[in-house]
DNA sequence: CATCCTAACGCAAATCCTTTGCTTTAGTGT
DNA sequence: ACACTAAAGCAAAGGATTTGCGTTAGGATG
């Protein structure tokens, strides 16, 4: 679970950033949320250590929300449900609702807005959709590349889950996931990548209507 | 060039405003980016208004930042090139100039950690597309939705631009823009789409290499 | 097992940032 | 011209942040 170099793990030092994470995470859960409510003389009493251990660790409370939100959303496990389509959908799904909800709309916000965090966490996205193009290769199939796989579906998800409001999933993940492996058949030529027949959007609430906006 | 709703433009407020986010930009400017280096107490000196303007004003430095990365990433005018393709190809080039530089990285981040000002600036980025849309539609040429250039060209490179350290623009904004364009054409099958023949990468440096990566 | 070594933590004082109640001013409407 | 209001100035109180130095926990060495 943790992304800190351990030079010494399960140390003091592993201790600390474990108390200290869960008391950020509580003072925050009791706040609604609110980041700007807590600051870090808080969350250094309620952890059991002094403020400046934190603030020396961690630089200031951005970077440690940061350093929580990459630890909190690393993928668990891979999943092997015997074919790409299946893995991919397993793990898409979790990944969504990780990210979906205000919570971890929240947590995503934190951690982009720490470079480092950002890039490090990539590294990581990149190493997981590995692993399952990895299985994927062994059983004979033929798995898009990462790089196709972050473009068609993992880009526009996390876009629309910074830049819109839609508390609900209008995300169009089945969508996007056909889009995906449907590729190398490459379907009838005109109606068949975007806005396919059968649709399978979650239209529910809110969100950013299919179409055009007001204009200005 | 201003978002704020003005009650009194050109009053005191817009000067305020003015002298205000001037100071920013150049007390960031001249610790070379770095935002924590910098503080409110040193914008006000600058600016030559007391600190608890800006406090009671924007609340912190997260939030003016974001504020003036709204102001600062609008997009100025619509070109109008005579064509579909030119127009979006103009838009993108300016867009993704703003964005991929270092400095409009950071600009960037200001504006995503912060949720109303990704929403208020979705808002007016479908506005803009709408408008290049309307000519394309005025022309009679059939324009991909606000959605599909959103999920084809826009959401790809800003993820890319948050989540990858690439100094250069391996962003292929070429290739999608075909991509985009050519969709109800829906060219040769199999290698089209993605990885078509004449790259216009240029995969210059620390750029997130096209393909895989290392296993954990 | 005893000893040494070092990264990380605790402590406390000085500094700086942030908040807040009240007053003053600039711009607008009558 | 006069009155009204939103926004800015001022100053004091209350925290947050920084920093130098002593202490400690955990690993390394023999």
């Amino acid at each position: 679970m943790s992304l800190e170099k351990t030079p010494r793990p399960g140390g003091r030092s592993a201790r600390v950033q474990q108390a200290v994470h869960a008391a950020a995470e509580e003072l925050i859960a009791e706040n609604g949320g609110d980041r700007s409510a807590v600051t870090i003389p808080q969350i250094a009493a309620r952890a059991g250590v002094t403020p400046s251990t934190i603030y020396r660790r961690w630089g200031d409370l951005q970077q440690l929300l940061a350093a929580m939100a990459t630890d909190r959303l690393l993928p668990e496990s891979v999943p092997d449900t015997g074919s790409l389509a299946g893995d991919l959908g397993a793990w898409l799904e979790s990944y969504v609702e990780d990210f979906s909800s205000p919570l971890g709309r929240r947590i995503l916000r934190d951690m982009v807005a720490d470079d480092a965090a950002t890039t490090r966490y990539f590294q990581i996205l990149q190493d997981h959709l590995d692993t399952i193009r990895g299985a994927a290769l062994r059983r004979g199939e033929d798995p898009p590349s990462v790089d196709d796989i972050v473009d068609t579906v993992v880009a526009p998800i996390i876009y629309r889950i910074l830049f819109t409001a839609a508390e609900d999933e209008s995300l169009g993940l089945s969508r996007r996931l056909r889009q995906l492996l449907q590729r190398p058949e490459a379907g009838p030529p005109g109606a068949d990548v975007h806005a396919g027949p059968e649709h399978h959007y979650q239209t529910t609430g809110t969100a950013p209507g299919p179409e055009t906006r007001r204009l200005p």
